[in-house]
DNA sequence: GGGGTGTCGATGACATGTCAACGAACGTAC
DNA sequence: GTACGTTCGTTGACATGTCATCGACACCCC
């Protein structure tokens, strides 16, 4: 039904694809919460902040780099504070806003995390591609996301 | 942080991966909602179940098929089924199972929405990839999700 | 400097998914 | 035929995501 109007390739393909879009994100899904008793929002989130200098950025900011509506960021980050992997500030710049920063404890989390994780993509992922095939699909995947909304 | 131990192809192959990922169950899920009123997973029931000749799939058959819990599709299936989209019966061949059957209603409901989704894959997907880039996603999503779980 | 407009984060209602536990029914071995 | 372990679907508690709404504040323009 899904592919009535496709021809055959595009429908294998189409399927092949579809499976790996919902295969693969479980599988590392599944490998970061074993290894580090995060979800892969948590990851995210960690991750995202880490990368700034003070390792801190404003819920607004953080939730338009990673893409996220601010209330999903709110909630998210409300229930990160509870574990003490991060802590909320007043924004100094703007009393309305307010400043995430990654705690010492969320950062040795999320390092240890990482250090899993590279080792989960690699072996469910990287390790089974050409660099050829990795070069492509980079290729097309940019071109793909970056279609308009 | 993601990506410290892997090469700058890989990381950047991957991150481009990555957004993909998100980003188009993203658009389509979208799409589906608008055009159909429908979730991927009510439309992905109602098209596995419009599979078979009959319309009819025992539960746990059907959660197999598509790699879901029972208890998720159970949940599923109870919601599915207050909108009328699909019914339960006992399993004669079973006493503890239960048979889910498209209705009619459900069935039309997957003819319109199938016409609108077909567009959108092709809008969003199909239609930005030569068949060469194609063919070679299709066997590559094809070796790394049949690794083992 | 005051008023309208827009943005910020929080919140509550709801939809969805996971997990563990359960009772009922099955199937096998005795 | 009955006792045992297994499988079936359901259920409830909980985690997570969406959406609409809100009060507080910022910004702009006069």
């Amino acid at each position: 039904m899904d592919t009535a109007w496709l021809s055959e390739d595009e429908e294998q393909g189409w399927r092949a694809f579809r499976r790996l879009l919902t295969a693969l994100p479980a599988r590392l899904g599944r490998d970061l919460a074993r290894d580090s008793g995060l979800s892969p929002a948590d990851y995210e989130v960690l991750s995202t902040l880490s990368e700034k200098l003070n390792r801190r950025w404003a819920l607004k900011d953080l939730a338009a780099k990673m893409e996220w509506s601010r209330s999903r960021l709110s909630h998210h980050a409300a229930r990160m504070q509870g574990r003490g992997l991060i802590d909320k500030e007043p924004d100094p710049q703007d009393a309305r806003g307010c400043i995430l920063h990654l705690t010492d404890d969320g950062f040795m989390v999320l390092e240890e995390a990482a250090r899993h994780h590279v080792v989960s993509v690699r072996s469910r992922f990287l390790d089974h591609l050409s660099s050829d095939e990795l070069a492509v699909l980079r290729k097309l995947s940019t071109r793909i996301a970056d279609l308009p909304d």
